[in-house]
DNA sequence: CTCAGATGGACAACCTGGTTGACCATATAC
DNA sequence: GTATATGGTCAACCAGGTTGTCCATCTGAG
């Protein structure tokens, strides 16, 4: 009888992720940081311990221009600083401030408290089900930062 | 030993429905739709056998000038006809063109192949158990489309 | 029947996040 | 030393969304 279509798989995989991301970003407000969008986590979170333009705009899948502005308006939320490298005057090292770090760690937390929550509403077998899935069949895609050095 | 970590869950999420609607959107591009953005195909799936932009405007969970500039673009490739309703002289239906009906039966078996492949990747059970979960986690979003009418 | 209010649609101005193209300063290789 | 590659920035543009305003039309209460 087919209950879940696997048409509805792209709407419950948009509809999951915007769930998920509108709770982490609502609790990221409650915690002092209210501007903070989408993209500006997967940026920060991308950039990690510190990067170059260039490489975050490869680490998110977009132009180096579209990293750059994205750089600008997270330096202008004082979640970033741009600085000089010694052995390239041409490169500007982004690296988190520590607000910057601490809203990663806030975000991460409110992440894991969503998926704990998720855990209690469908089972740990449901979500670990999903999770080994999805890194199958997201493998391979280009798409916006590895994430393997989340923290 | 947690080998997919939770905190992996968005950036699975997001990078799933990337691949999945890239590989319907080159199909469809192979089938003669070549300027189909995910937006389109929702706004269209939305439509249905048809509605007005204040409805798909609710059923994308987006301002009724966004629905209706969508369906302007949607429209001018043809997809989409704004047809007069005589019962109420405000209204214009949004009915789907016969080229638009054609996209929507090519993109409903374009997603449908690609999930089959997802089923041989990782098998049914990953599948839908994933397909489980996700409509539990994302229920209560008030996302585009509910769907309920894929055809 | 009429008229106030609700509703559908359109237009304009604006924002965000992305694109491409051009350009300059600096590194690097030959 | 000089050609070329690379990192960063600026400018123009686009898509898709927002809000505010406005008009035409429908609807319901007198």
């Amino acid at each position: 009888m087919d209950p879940v279509d696997d048409l509805a798989m792209p709407f419950l995989l948009m509809s999951a992720f915007r769930n998920l991301v509108d709770a982490v970003h609502a609790q990221l407000a409650d915690d002092g940081f209210p501007g903070v969008r989408a993209t500006h986590g997967f940026a920060m979170q991308a950039i990690g311990a510190g990067c170059t333009s260039v490489e975050l705009g490869e680490r998110l899948g977009v132009s180096k221009q579209a990293a750059a502005k994205t750089a600008s308006t997270l330096e202008e939320m004082g979640l970033l600083r741009r600085e000089p490298v010694e052995r390239d005057a041409r490169q500007k090292l982004l690296v988190p401030t520590p607000a910057g770090r601490r809203m990663l760690r806030l975000s991460a937390s409110a992440f894991r408290a969503e998926l704990a929550r998720w855990r209690e509403d469908v089972g740990d077998a449901g979500v670990d089900a999903t999770l080994a899935t999805l890194s199958v069949v997201a493998a391979g895609g280009r798409g916006p930062t590895d994430l393997s050095d989340w923290t």
